[in-house]
DNA sequence: CGTCTATGGTCTCACTTAATTACCTTGTGT
DNA sequence: ACACAAGGTAATTAAGTGAGACCATAGACG
């Protein structure tokens, strides 16, 4: 045992490796460790949805919200306020009869459309494939 | 109002657009959504970890329980087990005397290593910035 | 013989987050 | 006065996560 485990399925990723593997094995997790930290923000059910809204340009709350009509006010709110905390969205009020605010994506924000996009045409490249395996794996249960 | 709505924050990434918003708008999102569906998926706390420890090679389970030490075994298990109902790992058990079991990346699964990696790396470029972002937000509070 | 260790899990329970529904505030048109 | 809209908060509920006990098998130890 123990023969099969160092063998590099695809060289071509050792970098990868690198960048995944950037903590001590054998001690837990650095909290800091920047890919768990932008994956636990990016991850979660509302963000890209809201970068990808953002993206066609700047967006007032309720735009927003037409946009991606199944989120809630609250997560809305939330989501915004934690991509603004994160400097990726920036919030601006417009002092108008009913306050008007306008979101829009900041530079760092605009920088994480580039790697969110090969993700995205990976999903709809593999959703095929990925649907065929699920039904597969259910019907072998 | 609504004039600044429609701009155009960054004109090269219309095609990314068109992936995100590739539903009908005032209608509720489509449950099967390949976009939602993969993120959904992959941005759980443990699957691209689990993908990245996988990217070396092999690894039988526990392994990758000590190639990330703050996962619980019901997790490992669980996260395993969706990875390869999804087709993007492989479960083969060696009838040993205590079985062992290995798990690899199929090739469907290496082919996720790519665009994952690139949010690795802007995870890497980006998570100063957005380390100052935070703490200017939260000292504005 | 009885106990100990090891693998790869499963199961139950408690706890922490995420997410939905309902409500509030301010202003505006009728 | 009344309904309505924007933006947000509070209270409630659902889902995700974790700690640890337990299981089946088999070989080594004493």
């Amino acid at each position: 045992m123990g023969q099969g485990e160092a063998k590099v399925t695809a060289p071509a990723f050792d970098a990868t490796v690198q960048l995944f593997a950037d903590r001590q094995p054998g001690q837990p997790v650095d909290p800091q460790c920047p890919v768990r930290d932008v994956l636990d923000r990016i991850g979660d059910k509302w963000s890209t949805l809201i970068l990808g809204t953002l993206a066609t340009g700047p967006h007032r709350f309720s735009a927003v919200q037409r946009a991606i009509p199944d989120i809630s006010k609250r997560m809305l709110t939330q989501t915004l306020r934690d991509l603004e905390r994160d400097g990726l969205i920036a919030r601006t009020v417009f002092p108008t009869k009913p306050p008007s605010v306008e979101y829009r994506l900041t530079p760092l924000g605009v920088t994480i459309l580039e790697p969110l996009t090969s993700l995205v045409r990976w999903a709809n490249q593999s959703h095929a494939a990925i649907r065929e395996a699920r039904l597969a794996f259910d019907q072998a249960s």
